[in-house]
DNA sequence: ATGGTGGCCCGGCCA
């Protein structure tokens, strides 16, 4: 099974570009964050032509995430289904494809270190850890998205320039070194332990030309299926050419188990 | 050099 996630900042202005994606690259399961949607809005139809089931969870003009199938999609969610409170944004969903129960995710950014935004994003990396604690057993998971962390020094350009900033945190990395802990593999890092392999680059100042990027889209995969990852792709191509998102695709294969 | 670019949609905010 390829899997795909894709961080596009707006559908609608990057619809052109994931239709030509999709029909170049032809994953089995793409997920979506940013899509700047409400749900009525979202093009279910066109995804569904080129042979894809598809969920969203949007809220209108920031954030929204989405899954896409083309392996089945099946018991869809919305959000943590945790019996509390609603997310305060459409930042979470999750499908089972082809076997395998598939999270599109969406980390709130943060901000800064001293934001109300970066308590919250503590906040919502503790929610998904306990929820994840109550998983399922035996079944295979795969967190797909944008966690907006970069988990170690590697994966940002120059350390120097994140002092006292987000995405390399302590507080940050040690929700993400949670998620490890509770058997999720970070499967980019496992396959390809180099450094330099980033899968977002700021629009500002030509950074992707200057190599200047980040690694803070991830699939994390549990289970007996991490131990069947056979690729993991970082498409910098979808980062470059006409009207690119500042985020490009990383895809893996995977085999539910 | 707290700039720079591109999304939201038309005045700044957010990434």
């Amino acid at each position: 099974m390829k899997l795909a996630t894709w961080n596009v900042n707006s559908l609608n202005a990057r619809m052109p570009r994931v239709v030509q994606w999709i029909e170049e690259m032809e994953p089995d399961v793409l997920c979506l964050q940013e899509t700047k949607l409400a749900d009525d809005a979202f093009p279910h139809l066109e995804f569904r032509a080129l042979g894809y089931d598809t969920v969203h969870h949007g809220q209108g003009q920031w954030n929204g995430v989405a899954i896409l199938s083309r392996v089945g999609l099946d018991d869809p969610v919305a959000g943590f289904d945790d019996g509390g409170p609603p997310d305060r944004d459409a930042r979470l969903v999750w499908a089972t494809c082809g076997g395998l129960r598939v999270a599109s995710m969406y980390v709130p950014n943060g901000r800064e270190l001293t934001d109300d935004h970066y308590t919250y994003k503590l906040g919502w990396l503790d929610r998904l850890a306990v929820l994840l604690e109550g998983r399922t057993p035996g079944r295979s998971h795969a967190l797909c998205g944008d966690f907006n962390i970069a988990p170690g020094d590697d994966d940002v350009w120059d350390l120097a320039a994140f002092v006292d900033s987000t995405h390399v945190s302590a507080p940050e990395r040690a929700a993400f070194d949670r998620l490890v802990g509770l058997g999720f593999r970070d499967v980019l890092r496992t396959r390809h332990p180099d450094a330099g392999l980033y899968t977002y680059w700021d629009y500002r100042g030509g950074a992707f030309h200057k190599r200047q990027g980040m690694r803070i889209d991830h699939v994390l995969v549990d289970g007996a299926a991490a131990d069947t990852v056979s690729f993991v792709f970082v498409d910098r191509n979808a980062r470059k050419g006409d009207k690119p998102s500042d985020h490009t695709v990383l895809m893996v294969e995977v085999e539910p188990a």
